[in-house]
DNA sequence: AATATATCCAACCGCACAGAT
DNA sequence: CATCTGTGCGGTTGGATATAT
């Protein structure tokens, strides 16, 4: 079943909220915590449904909420993550403290999408559009030899969901500490990363065909990788997995002298079949 | 100044899931 | 096990505002 038990109720307030539904649904969660959303609008004396209320709490009155622009490294944040989850806006959100996932969905939606189509890489795919249309057989060989690994990606991939859900969960309980960004090890970046097109490899633990052969130019890893980079968050998880545990070693590639807000910035992806190390970023949107 | 068009974003809707009964 | 209820998520919409003509 879905919500439907409070927004059948005809006869509810719909649409933009006043100041006085805000501040009595302010007053109301401030003395006593919201408890349930569907008992809680009769309760403070207001028509609207729980759903309603639960929504502008969440996306605009809670006392957290950071406000204004996205910062370049909030920016860059979203598309890296973006990347790895797709359209999981609460999961993205869970990474930019103070930001809702409606907020970053819209501005997904109304700002990057449009930056990232301007440089030639396909939103939905984070791949230049001209390899995302799959024009290139050079392009389709490399993606066949890499099959196997994609399939063991994908189970990390799915690991990581069930990871990011667990994290979901330990932060809406900790709501007075706002999220921090759980890669230790991982991340450094810089924005003079994303200024170039350069992609590099870095440690290598096993010599493989995906290192040595199959990317003979930056934008080709990066295709390729973009499809199939799930796994940071739990990769101190991985590494003790022992099917899949390798002599990885996770290093930082970037200098690192100048690193904003956004640390949280994924710049550095370790395969854990193939035991690389792999720094990427993305051309300068602007 | 008036109108058309584009952009932004708060809010709604429908669905899926988990837990309770 | 089936059903109900509450919650959360992602997609979409529509009104407000900004910009162009």
């Amino acid at each position: 079943m879905g919500p439907s038990s409070c927004c059948k109720n005809a006869g509810l307030k719909k649409g933009p909220w006043t100041l006085e539904e805000d501040r009595k649904l302010l007053s109301y969660i401030k003395d006593r915590d919201h408890g349930s959303w569907g008992a809680l609008p009769a309760k403070a004396g207001l028509e609207r449904c729980g759903k309603s209320c639960r929504l502008r709490w969440i996306n605009y009155l809670r006392p957290d909420i950071k406000r204004g622009k996205f910062s370049s490294g909030e920016e860059h944040t979203i598309i890296q993550l973006h990347a790895l989850l797709g359209n999981r806006w609460s999961a993205i959100a869970n990474y930019l403290p103070g930001r809702t996932d409606n907020e970053i969905k819209n501005y997904w939606n109304t700002h990057v999408k449009k930056k990232l189509a301007k440089a030639g890489i396909d939103p939905a795919t984070h791949k230049p559009v001209n390899l995302a249309l799959g024009s290139s057989e050079t392009h389709q060989l490399k993606s066949s030899t890499n099959l196997d690994h994609m399939a063991q990606w994908e189970s990390a991939r799915l690991e990581a969901e069930a990871h990011l859900a667990r994290q979901s969960k330990l932060s809406a309980f900790s709501a007075s500490a706002p999220p921090q960004f759980l890669m230790p090890g991982l991340v450094t970046m810089s924005d003079s990363m994303f200024s170039s097109n350069s992609i590099g490899l870095g440690e290598v633990g096993d010599s493989t065909e995906l290192a040595s052969e199959s990317f003979s130019k930056p934008i080709e890893m990066l295709t390729s990788f973009a499809s199939w980079v799930p796994v940071v968050p739990i990769l101190n998880d991985l590494r003790e997995e022992p099917s899949i545990r390798r002599s990885t070693k996770v290093e930082s590639c970037i200098g690192g002298e100048h690193m904003e807000e956004s640390t949280n910035c994924w710049d550095h992806v370790v395969d854990p079949v193939t035991s690389l190390t792999v720094s990427f970023s993305y051309p300068q949107l602007n």
